[in-house]
Formats: C-alpha cells, sequence, structure tokens
RNA sequence: GCGGAUGUGGUGGAAUUGGUAGACACGCUAGAUUUAGGUUCUAGUGCCUUCGGGCGUGGGAGUUCAAGUCUCCCCAUCCGCACCA
C-alpha cells in the first residue's frame, strides 16, 4: 500500500470504477424499499458555488448512506435552465441564451462528475429541453380545460424609457436597472393557475409532510387563512363599497373608508378633481414589490365622497390611499385608527377622528396618545354591543350585518392565484392562441409543443418573441401567446419528472409511482416558501389528473444554510468600495490567535476586514470549489463542508479548516497503511479481549451507533465526523500489536472506513481495497452494532453541592441508589462542603449525577 | 412594515429528553524531530484567582434541587415577501 494519501489519482480511480460499472444507475424494483433522494437543481449561471457543493454534497451523503442500509436509491440530476441570468448574457455578449446556457450545463456537469457525486446521469435533463417543456404546455392545456387558469389585468414594474417590464430584481432604488428612470406599476392581463382553489389543502396537508416547524408556520403564515366579515359601506349614488376585516368587533371605530387608487370610486372622484386626479397618478410610481408597498410613506387623499357605516348609519370620508391595492381583496379597506396602526398612523397625519371602541385590560378606554390599542377586549362606545368580548362581539355584529342584508361572513386567504405569464424570451411559450374575433383558445395537443425559437437576437427592449412574426403569426388572424412560462412552473415538477425522464409518450408514468415522494429533499432556506409551495400545489394538480398517487411531492425537507466568508476592501478616493477575494489575502494574528490586520498578497499593503457575508460576486469573497479540488482533492472540500456546520446552519469558509480536513484524511491514511504494516490480524475473539482491547472495542461500536444516528434520524453530518475522530485518535494511542489488539483494530478501522463512505467516498473506496475485500465499499453494508460491545462495568457520577460540581465518583453500574448516594456522601470534598450544613434533599439520576441539597 | 430564524472560548462548532458547558476541529504558545510532496509528534490553551475557589452560553427578569436548553421582556444579525432562482 502506497503510504502516501494521494487524492488525485484515487479519486480518478474510483470515479472511474463507478462510471464504468454503471454503479449509481437506479433501476425500478418493487421488491426492495426505494429511498429517492433530492437535491434542487442548479440554475446554469456558468460554475458551481460553494453553496452548490455543499447542497449536493448532503444530497450524496445521505444518498450513499441509505444505499448502505440497503435501500434502492435514486439521486438524479439536472437543470432549472430557463431563465433571466441567460437573456442578460445574451445582450451582455450577443450569444443566444440557449448556446449560453448549454455551454454552462456542459462545464458544470464536469464539476458535478469531479466531485463525485453518485448521480444517474442517466435520466438528466435541462428544462430548456422541448422534450421536458413540451409536457408542461400540455398540462396547462389541461388545466385551461379543467377551468384552472385564468387572465386578468396584474400590477407589473414598467420602465417608461425601455418601454419592458422589470422584474424586482431589476428595480433599483425605485428605478430601472439599465435605462435608470422611475419606475411605474401598469395593468396588464396576465395568465393566473387558481392556487387559492388549493389554499385549505394546502394548509392540511403540511401536517402529514415531515419538515423543519419553520418552514411549516412560514408557509402557514403565506397562506393566510383567517375568518372574517365581508361588509358593505353604501355610497350615495354608486355602488356600495366592499371591505373585508378580521376585525368586525372593531367595526364602530371606524372612521374613514380608504380606497385604491384604480378603484372605480376613485376615478370617479378624480373627474371634476385635478389635485386628486394628479395623486392617482404619483401612487402609479414606484415598484410592487411587498416589501416596498410595505415599507413605502403611507400617503392619501380625500375623495369628496362619503359612505355611510352600516351600523351607526353616520356618514365616514372615503379617502384614496397609495397603500390600498386594487387588485388584492376589494380595493378598499375599512379604517380603525383606534385599534389599528397602520389606520392610527395614517389618521394621526391627516387629523382624521380616532374613536376607540376596545377596552383595554383593566376595562378603560385605552391610551391612544402613542399608538393604536390592538389587543382583543371588551366593546366599548359601540351602542348595544357594549360589554361584549371579540368573538360575542364579532359573532353579534356579523349576524346584525346579515340580517340587514350588509355583510356576510366569509374565509380570507392571503395566498394570492399564482400569475404564470412572463413577458421574456427564455422561457417555455405559453400554448395559447388568440382568434380574429378576440377569442382566446389553448392550443390542441396535435399543435403541441410550441417549440422556442433558438436563434434570436435579444435587447432590452422586451420579448424577443414579440418582434418574430414567424413565431406570433398563425394566418387567418389568429396570432399566438408571446409570453412564457414563469421559471417556477418547470421546478414545480421535475421531481416528478426524474422517475420517468426518457418517456416520450407521456408526461408521467407509473415508475412516478414507484419512486414519488421524494424521501428527502435537500436545499437553500430562500425556497421554503414559493418554490416549496408552487410543486406542493403543483403535485396535486397532477394528483386529480390522475399522474401521480401521493398527495406531497416531498416527504422530508432538509433546508441547507448559506455558504459564508469574510469580506476584504479597500475604500477608493471616490469613497467606493474595491473588494478583494479572500484567496489573496494574507490575514495576521496575535498570540492569541485574534485576526488583527490583513494585507494584500500582491501589493503587502493593508486591506480593511469587511465582515462575514454569504459568499457573492458583489463583496468577491467567493471561494471557488474548482481550485480547491484542484489543490486538495475532492474528499477534502466534502469532508470540510460536511464537518464545519450543522447543515441547517451558515457555513463560515475557512482556508484552514479545510487543511485541517485534508490533514485528517492524511491521517486516516496513514493510520489504515500502519496497520496492514503491522501484521495480520487473529480472528476477534470478544470474549478474550483485555480491558484495553475492550475499551477500543467499545469505542468502535459507541462511534457506530453514534454515526448512524446522526447520519439517519439527525442529519447532523459535523457529529457523525467528530465522533468517527475520536475514534481514530484513540486507534492511534492503541499500540498492542498482539493478534487480538490487531483484530480490534482493524474492526475499529474497518468502522471508520464504512462510516466516512458516504462522505470522502473516494479515499474510503480505495481504503477497502487496501484492505482485501472484494467489493466496493459502495456495495458494503452499514457496520453492525454489537450491544453487548457498549456494556460497562461501572459508570462515573458527578456529585453536586447545591448544584454545583464537587466530585466524581466511579460506581458499579448496576449500584442501589442507596449505594450511590452513599458514596457520593463520603467524598472528601462533599463532605467539606457540607460541613454545617443539613442536608435537606438529595437527588439521584441514574447514570448522570447526584445533587445534594444542603443549607 | 410583515413572516421566519440565529446569538456559546481567539475561531467554526458540541452538549439529542432540563442533569458534568466548551466534545471534535481551527488558531495560538512552548518543546522535539527535521519538513521533499502544502511535514510529523508531545504538552498547554474559557476568564479571573489570595490556588480554597469564584465567574461564565447576546442583555435583563423568572420557574426549578438543577437552565445554553423552559417562560416573559429587550438588543443585534441573517433569510423571505409573490417577476432573482
Amino acid at each position: 500500500m502506497d503510504a502516501q494519501y494521494k487524492p488525485h489519482d484515487i479519486e480518478r480511480d474510483a470515479q472511474e470504477f463507478w462510471n464504468k460499472n454503471q454503479c449509481f444507475k437506479a433501476i425500478e424494483d418493487a421488491s426492495r424499499e426505494k429511498f429517492y433522494c433530492l437535491s434542487m437543481f442548479p440554475y446554469p449561471s456558468g460554475k458551481l458555488h460553494m453553496g452548490h457543493v455543499r447542497n449536493y454534497t448532503i444530497g450524496d451523503v445521505v444518498s450513499r448512506f441509505q444505499r448502505m442500509q440497503g435501500k434502492n436509491v435514486l439521486q438524479p440530476m439536472g437543470w432549472d435552465a430557463f431563465g433571466m441570468p441567460a437573456e442578460n448574457a445574451a445582450i451582455k455578449n450577443q450569444v443566444p441564451p440557449a448556446k449560453w446556457t448549454y455551454e454552462n450545463i456542459d462545464y458544470m456537469r464536469s464539476q458535478l462528475k469531479a466531485l463525485g457525486f453518485a448521480y444517474d446521469w442517466n435520466r438528466e435533463f435541462a428544462t430548456c429541453d422541448s422534450d421536458y417543456y413540451r409536457w408542461e404546455q400540455w398540462f396547462f392545456t389541461k388545466l385551461v380545460e379543467k377551468g384552472l387558469v385564468y387572465k386578468k389585468m396584474s400590477t407589473v414594474n414598467w420602465d417608461p424609457v425601455d418601454q419592458t417590464v422589470l422584474a424586482n430584481e431589476q428595480v433599483i432604488d425605485g428605478c430601472g436597472w439599465r435605462s435608470g428612470a422611475p419606475v411605474e406599476r401598469k395593468e396588464i392581463p396576465l395568465w393566473f393557475l387558481k392556487i387559492t382553489d388549493y389554499a385549505d389543502e394546502l394548509l392540511a396537508d403540511l401536517d402529514k409532510v415531515d419538515w423543519p416547524e419553520q418552514v411549516k408556520t412560514m408557509q402557514r403564515n403565506w397562506i393566510g387563512k383567517s375568518k372574517g366579515v365581508e361588509l358593505a359601506f353604501d355610497v350615495e349614488n354608486d355602488e356600495p363599497l366592499r371591505v373585508y376585516t378580521t376585525r368586525p368587533d372593531t367595526l364602530m371605530g371606524v372612521t374613514y373608508v380608504a380606497v385604491a387608487a384604480g378603484h372605480p370610486l376613485a376615478k370617479k372622484a378624480a373627474e371634476g378633481n385635478a389635485e386628486l386626479a394628479a395623486f392617482i397618478e404619483e401612487c402609479a410610481q414606484g415598484g410592487t414589490s411587498e416589501a416596498e408597498l410595505a415599507t413605502m410613506e403611507k400617503r392619501g387623499m380625500p375623495t369628496g365622497f362619503d359612505a355611510v357605516h352600516p351600523l351607526s348609519g353616520k356618514r365616514v370620508p372615503v379617502y384614496v390611499a397609495n397603500f390600498v391595492l386594487m387588485e388584492y381583496g376589494t380595493g378598499a379597506v375599512m379604517a380603525v385608527p383606534a385599534h389599528d396602526q397602520r389606520d392610527w398612523e395614517f389618521a394621526t397625519k391627516y387629523n382624521l377622528p380616532i374613536t376607540a371602541v376596545i377596552a383595554d385590560e383593566n376595562g378603560n378606554t385605552p391610551d391612544l396618545s402613542e399608538a393604536a390599542y390592538v389587543e382583543h377586549g371588551k366593546l366599548i362606545n359601540s351602542g348595544e354591543f357594549d360589554g361584549l368580548d371579540f368573538q360575542q362581539a364579532f359573532d353579534a355584529i356579523a349576524a346584525h350585518l346579515v340580517q340587514e342584508g350588509h355583510g356576510e361572513v366569509k374565509t380570507n386567504y392571503r395566498l394570492r392565484d399564482w400569475g404564470v405569464a412572463r413577458q421574456r424570451y427564455w422561457g417555455a411559450p405559453i400554448p395559447v392562441k388568440y382568434g380574429p374575433e378576440g377569442q382566446t383558445v389553448p392550443l390542441s395537443d396535435d399543435e403541441l409543443p410550441v417549440a422556442l425559437p433558438l436563434e434570436v437576437t435579444v435587447d432590452a427592449s422586451g420579448s424577443p418573441l414579440k418582434k418574430m412574426p414567424e413565431f406570433s403569426e398563425l394566418g387567418d388572424g389568429w396570432i399566438r401567446e408571446t409570453d412564457t412560462f414563469d421559471t417556477f412552473m418547470e421546478s414545480s415538477w421535475y421531481y416528478a419528472r426524474f422517475c420517468c425522464a426518457d418517456n416520450q409518450d407521456a408526461m408521467l408514468d407509473e415508475r412516478a409511482n414507484y419512486w414519488l415522494p421524494v424521501d428527502l429533499y435537500i436545499g437553500g432556506i430562500e425556497h421554503a416558501i414559493l418554490h416549496l409551495l408552487y410543486a406542493r400545489f403543483f403535485h396535486k394538480l397532477m394528483r386529480d389528473f390522475g399522474l401521480v398517487e401521493s398527495d406531497e411531492p416531498f416527504k422530508r425537507l432538509l433546508t441547507q444554510g448559506m455558504v459564508i466568508a469574510e469580506t476584504f476592501y479597500r475604500t477608493a478616493a471616490n469613497g467606493g468600495k474595491e473588494w478583494f477575494n479572500p484567496a489573496d489575502v494574507e490575514v495576521k494574528r496575535d498570540d492569541k490567535g485574534r485576526p488583527v490586520s490583513a494585507t494584500l498578497i500582491s501589493d503587502g499593503q493593508p486591506v480593511e476586514m469587511g465582515g462575514i457575508e454569504k459568499m457573492s460576486k458583489s463583496k468577491n469573497n467567493g471561494v471557488d470549489p474548482q481550485s480547491m479540488i484542484d489543490r486538495f482533492g475532492a474528499d477534502t472540500v466534502r469532508l470540510f463542508m460536511m464537518f464545519a456546520a450543522p447543515p441547517e446552519q451558515s457555513l463560515e469558509w475557512s482556508d484552514s479548516g479545510v487543511e485541517g480536513a485534508n490533514r485528517f484524511l492524511r491521517r486516516l491514511w496513514r493510520l489504515a497503511a500502519e496497520h496492514i504494516e503491522a501484521g495480520t490480524p487473529g480472528s476477534l475473539d470478544v470474549n478474550a479481549l483485555d480491558d484495553a482491547q475492550r475499551e477500543l472495542r467499545r469505542k468502535t461500536h459507541e462511534t457506530i451507533q453514534k454515526a448512524g444516528d446522526d447520519i439517519g434520524r439527525r442529519t447532523t453530518f459535523n457529529t457523525a465526523i467528530a465522533a468517527v475522530m475520536e475514534l481514530t485518535n484513540a486507534i492511534s494511542k492503541f499500540t498492542d500489536t498482539s493478534p487480538q489488539g490487531l483484530a480490534v483494530v482493524r474492526e475499529a478501522v474497518e468502522a471508520c472506513i464504512l462510516l466516512l463512505a458516504p462522505i470522502t467516498p473516494h479515499a474510503c473506496h480505495a481504503l477497502w481495497q487496501e484492505l482485501g475485500h472484494d467489493e466496493a465499499v459502495i456495495d458494503a453494508n452499514w457496520p453492525q452494532l454489537d450491544e453487548s460491545a457498549l456494556a460497562r462495568d461501572s459508570v462515573e457520577l458527578v456529585v453536586q453541592v447545591n448544584g454545583k460540581l464537587r466530585a466524581r465518583i466511579e460506581v458499579a453500574a448496576d449500584a442501589s441508589k442507596d449505594a450511590v448516594e452513599a458514596q457520593a456522601m463520603d467524598s472528601e470534598n462533599v463532605q467539606r462542603h457540607i460541613e454545617g450544613k443539613t442536608v435537606r434533599k438529595v437527588i439521584v439520576v441514574p447514570g448522570k449525577l447526584v445533587n445534594i441539597v444542603a443549607n
């Protein structure tokens, strides 16, 4: 055996072996338990970043672990290939998006292969392949037929200079990113999917999945089911204003009503009011993102109309307000400034009356001088409803409104229908055509697929499809829809297509029901709401069309944290910051190891330390995975990634941490080499071991137990690795080279290799062969725990006096409580600390501690 | 603004069910061997200390024999907010 650890040779050989033998080709087999492990597929942006490496290493570790548990494992990989960056690259470099995308895929595939991931590459596809998106188009036409799709006006960011729709990301400080012009909100007709039809089921089925509780909470809040009342304020000579409220108990506190700038009543009021018309126009300024709308300055203007309060009959003014949006709910809200903070701020600003109708916890009128009182409480100033609590008031007022024909109890959702149309080129064309008489018709099966033309010129002025008559004009006055699908459409069902990616005749087949649901889905926490909710929705749609049998796509979810790194910069003369990559910077430390300064290696001059941030291009703190693979090998990168932090937390990149991971692998290699050198072990006789041999063997089996639990149940790979490191440290200290000594070491070394095999598969592949095994380590079973090896004759307990550690005692494992207590009391240091005191109580926690309470 | 999370030595982190705070690693200090393959090995390393011990898990209160862990309040940072993927 080569005493040197040579990662590049080892990794090349192992990968060749896996390739040649098609080791990771997954075949459906109803007689075997399946395990479908999926990592969120990447957008082919150019090259892998550390976030990808982390994501895919987690998936690979779990896949290989499950394989060693005897499962039939599917781990596929593909490409989320449609999206804006390809169009941006096209504008910048005059390269067609398709060419750019497929070249990126080729490079990134080679990087994934270099990392040794156990993917079934036979199932690979890119979402921009027409073989993939054709089924999405087909399915969309079925949804149209079933009435789950509709078209309605919707607000988009409009760049008035470039005459194009902007994504929220392209709006910087309220201005278009290319033109710099102030962005406007514009209404255009768009296609929507009725996700709200499934709101209740999407909410209820969260109870069926094994997901992190915080993700489920986020989804529940996003769906936002609420029970309230929709009620009407009459308006003279006009339609009644309909509003929704979850607080009908505060209805008597309404002092004004606010409508959206686009509301018909606002438009009517503006007809004879130039000032109001100007204000309404101003309300169209700015972007559409919720964060922007929620944080902008709340402004309003009276319409001159009054609304009639449905309970009191009193008149309240109707305002136009910039924070009320036409497309959410009814486009109008009732305002209760005493009990809603936003209404309070608005009323304070415009000197509108504030009327308290809910008493505080002492039954008094709440103090409203600084803020609204938003808690529930008993009603006041509400006439016949005074004294009722929240629920009583809700019911009584709702009943009253229903009786008068002024309202109804209604369940509302915060969730809005999914707008799936994009005015962009690089996406799947929406399969719809429009007739000369204004007909809207989904394409028939024989008109599908609609292939996206690949040779195009992309510029900043809107979708090129609109300018391609050969695409959009169908003859006889018929034209094709030129909008494309939101890329969330493709990522909403790719996990199912992996089950039968080669099927040319159907979207899915029975193989999908063998593999689905995905047993473990791994990806970034940033997808906690949108992607995961859309995919769950799509799965239920497919189920209702008989394409899949399960209710949920992802049984278990692991949300990984970000990869972050130190940033370094210099401030330029103009005040701007120049960012330097950590690879080009040297950090100096004081004798306690604290970083004190940093210098740029190339010029030796100091740079500022800018704190630890998410790896990004803008801060230039990304570490290139490829350079790390070139330097240390894939196993070192994988090991560091899994060891540096638990998967759900953010992971701080550390060069010395990577060196440490590499050092460990070299040590492991040497340990195996020295063991082989030491001679042939005897056959292990567990009844003939001395104390030291039994102790090492116990450590081996404790490690087997812990590593299996950590990887399989807890997915805390870092602690599994730490446990194996402890075992290797124990092996290093164990110098017994007798036949039984060597046999115990052999068992320990094999355990290390098997336990690490999912994490550092190349090195373990080679070491397993060196130890003389014929089978490859990927086909080995996870090591078997021998419970009897864990047994101890005696255990160490700690003894506390009043909760403070005062002594340690060694007691027989089966010692009685009384015996333990007596031995604890016997201890010299304990006696010293209870001297002069009375022992009030002694608590014995078996196997753990004794606490003596004395005063 | 709303929703979700995080906070432990010089650093990353461990402590799984309320029961020994700091496993494992990085860094640093000292020493040894010399270091052809980004050497290796040994010892030390939370802070303070009168060497008895005291203090210590973002800050403040509380529950308990016992709190990093449970409850309440506060602070800081990060993620998402529907057209980034």
